[in-house]
DNA sequence: ACTATTTCGCTAGTTTAGCTAGTAATAGCC
DNA sequence: GGCTATTACTAGCTAAACTAGCGAAATAGT
């Protein structure tokens, strides 16, 4: 194995180590926030979602979590109960739903994330403007590698 | 806000959407795989500690994965009953267990793991040594400070 | 050295959250 | 207009988490 292939292999292993510290991050934040990891999991995607402007359906929640549509009413129903969110009608289509989070539901989140943002933003500011670049758009081209999965 | 400021808030933002992007990765396995996120979560930290030499007792498992240990001895009778591990004797605490993984198990997770290696791999590849070993420090410096929180 | 406390993994019983099956309402296609 | 697909939901079942508590072993206090 030259240098190069091995270089590749040992950021292969990073991302795996990366994905088990982030399990365990997860596991951090629902303990704190008092929720099953689904049910933040869901949390963190409408957030993103809605950063990117995009909006979010049940079905969508569903598709994403890999758990069915049935599962993903009882999740909602446990999200909107507890405040977390509302589920207002779809503007073209009637059978449909969008999932809208509430301000309550950013502020604890981000509150409880708060802290860890804190560690990520220790390890990421030492470096240079063009190693954030060049990092950013790696990190893109995985996120996008993966979704389209 | 200046353009190096700005950079350290992209790469955050990255890697909130990679956070949730791994969450899909790993409701994919777990559909694949027919197992529940959690056990597959313990499966890959298993993988994980033993790639870097450590041992593992099912009190590190439900550390780990913030379950109690109850919860943890019934996801170990699982993945037990399964042929995923075993339980040895600890050669010095006799109260304790180590967690041992079959081949079985390293082959399921690797088998299943490949298709979304081989996309990470072809995201990977394209960068230089170079750029590969910052990227490599950056992740790394990323688990750790995640893993010590 | 002996007792008290803590730690470890486990069992028993309860609660929570996933699943499948099936429904009503709506959308979209001949 | 009539068929088929899709969306979110309900009902009932199963799986996997939780709390409480136990016995065995390790460790700390005096």
């Amino acid at each position: 194995m030259d240098a190069h292939q091995q270089a590749v292999f040992d950021v292969l292993v990073a991302i795996r180590a990366l994905n088990d510290a982030m399990d365990r991050m997860n596991g951090g934040m629902k303990g704190e926030m008092d929720m099953n990891v689904t049910d933040l999991a869901a949390l963190r995607m409408l957030i993103i979602r809605e950063q990117r402007g995009e909006s979010v359906s049940p079905h969508h929640v569903a598709e994403h979590l890999k758990i069915s549509t049935a599962s993903t009413t009882k999740l909602l129903d446990r999200l909107e109960r507890d405040g977390y969110l509302e589920r207002q009608p779809h503007p073209s289509d009637r059978r449909s739903r969008v999932v809208a989070l509430t301000d309550l539901s950013r502020q604890r989140f981000f509150q409880h994330f708060a802290r860890r943002l804190q560690l990520l933003r220790g390890v990421t500011e030492p470096y240079s403007e063009e190693d954030l670049r060049l990092i950013e758009g790696y990190l893109d081209r995985l996120s996008e590698a993966i979704e389209q999965d």
